[in-house]
DNA sequence: CATGAATGAGAGTTCATTCAT
DNA sequence: AATGAATGAACTCTCATTCAT
């Protein structure tokens, strides 16, 4: 709080007299970025009318919106990992991405073009949200790992290539009919017990 | 520290007789951890001799261990999420995991099964990773979010679900070959400028 | 810190907020204390125009103010007894104090009064302060020791007498022309070798 | 004490075994470093009948010693400048070494030799080991400050030049004659009153 | 004699928060 | 609305000393 208050040249006691706490200050601003977020993606939903199309706009803008604002990436990892009540107030914030989200896949489902996966929005949200934030975040952890061994870390990636990966992989899934032959890995007893 | 000691009944000043640091400590915790799962996902490993079986098995094993262990799940995302030296020694002793990962699609792809995407796989390899450990850690919020819309958060999901949805969705990404008509999504300028 | 902020009736991290560091806080005291006695040893010193009175004056002045704060002297002391930074810092803020003793030098040399010694005013500065300080600080230790035995330990010195002393035996060393027949003692070579 | 005991290679527990404590480990070191010096002075004082080769050795002798081992000079500085109960223990086992110049003092006197100020051996004896112990503590921050501005901090002086200096200084105020009509400086009222 | 483990008391420092004006 | 001063509770860490063996 002191080095906000000396950044932004008001007085420490302003700005908890704006905010109440800091935990106060903290969701105000969480609720103010996920709301850009929010109505960017929705902006762009806007544009489009098949559901397809509004998924490469989610992943899209969703993927050029984190990039841009790493930080919040790195918000939204950190608290999706926590149990305390914070993260409840986040997670009704991202309700409403969430939801835009799942009535994308619910489109889909109603216009025959998603023939799968659209009763699990929840695992497919986070492989695709997870992913952007992962990638976004680890961005320079990346780089270094990558000079001291010789292990591919995909440095090259940017907003537009991790936005096209994800199309490109997700779209699939939820449009290929796929056999269910692929079974299903069962592991063994023992590692159970533990 | 103060809480940790108590716990362990032991001095405070106990702690810092084996660890000396804080960030030592946690250090430890990590690399211990990080370890234990290696192992796991290496032991799972050996059992198999096809590449397709092998990542079952390390996506499968994964997922057991995160379930059990949440904190874990938590831990790394908190971890990876940061920019600082201590994700660095983090991402350091999660080389061998991704390593290993890497491994078994370089086998894929030897060995002519996996036809796709082995150049990415630190997106891959967090599409997977980021996944479980999301709905790993997110288990409580999600219920709770469940109880107060009508969202659907997938709160049926348990380990072998988990699993069991990722295997069925990776491994066709590996092995199906894909038309590359799917056109990547471009997103309008006016966003760009954002 | 705890008995400081508990003697000046402050809450201690109100120490903390106005001076930052224990070792800032030290600084300051030091750099103040010397100020003090660098302007009380000025004033004296303007009131004079010859060489001969100025020094008298300089040792007066600093006689007295020790005395009158014998913590300083302990201070002086023991920074100077420490090779680590802070006697640096130290060093430079008494630099004015020396500064204005070797002008004295200087002034005497020029006008012809002070015929010895004024190259090497460094050990000259130290025999005058180092006396005055020492005398002071030991001034409980040497009355305790009088009564323990029957040596003479000088308890009957005060400020006056420590200058007074003092003058009568440095202003000769610097006006009498001494005859340079008084040999330097060797020490045997056994010495040497330890 | 941990220092103390990884590098002496013992185990901590010991050195309180022989030791009982830091305070009288400390005072055993001191007694031990003071008697070696003590020895010195005293060999060399047996080596001559007049007291003024006496007084030169015990100057020179104690001078080599000093600039052999500063620590010893830092040591005497730091103790003399408290007023707690080591100190005490310290003038005590300095009074051997006092004494000793007291005596040279008096035999002077005895042979006529020494006419002034034997009967103030105190700030005598403080004027001859203050200056060879603040020399050698500020070895190092004198060239320091010498580097940084053109004050003569007479940094070529070393443990012959110190005890050569004091000797020529010294011996004139105990054998010349002086006339006393140097008079001693009144320092105005203003300053008594602060 | 010798050791590794254990401890209590305190040190310096930070930080969210509140008070007085 | 705005500020500088003030606070309490915590935090990480150190260190002389002792205990059990």
């Amino acid at each position: 709080m002191d080095k906000l208050a000396k950044e932004s040249k008001l007085n420490k006691a302003m700005i908890f007299y704006y905010f109440k706490n800091k935990q106060g200050l903290y969701e105000e601003v969480i609720i103010k970025v996920l709301n850009d977020i929010y109505n960017a993606v929705l902006d762009e939903n806007k544009k489009h009318s098949n559901a397809t199309d509004k998924l490469k706009g989610f992943i899209a803008c969703f993927s050029n919106y984190a990039w841009k604002h790493p930080a919040l990436s790195s918000l939204l990892l950190r608290e999706l990992s926590k149990n305390s009540d914070i993260s409840h107030t986040l997670f009704l914030n991202m309700k409403k991405l969430y939801q835009l989200f799942c009535d994308i896949l619910l489109q889909g489902t109603k216009d025959g073009v998603f023939i799968n996966s659209t009763d699990t929005p929840m695992p497919l949200y986070f492989m695709i949200t997870g992913t952007i934030n992962l990638m976004t975040t680890t961005k320079n952890i990346r780089v270094e790992t990558n000079k001291n061994s010789d292990l591919n870390t995909n440095i090259e990636f940017n907003e537009k290539s991790i936005s096209s990966y994800l199309i490109k992989q997700i779209i699939p899934i939820l449009t290929t009919k796929i056999e269910d032959n692929i079974m299903v890995h069962e592991y063994p007893k023992k590692l159970k017990e533990i």
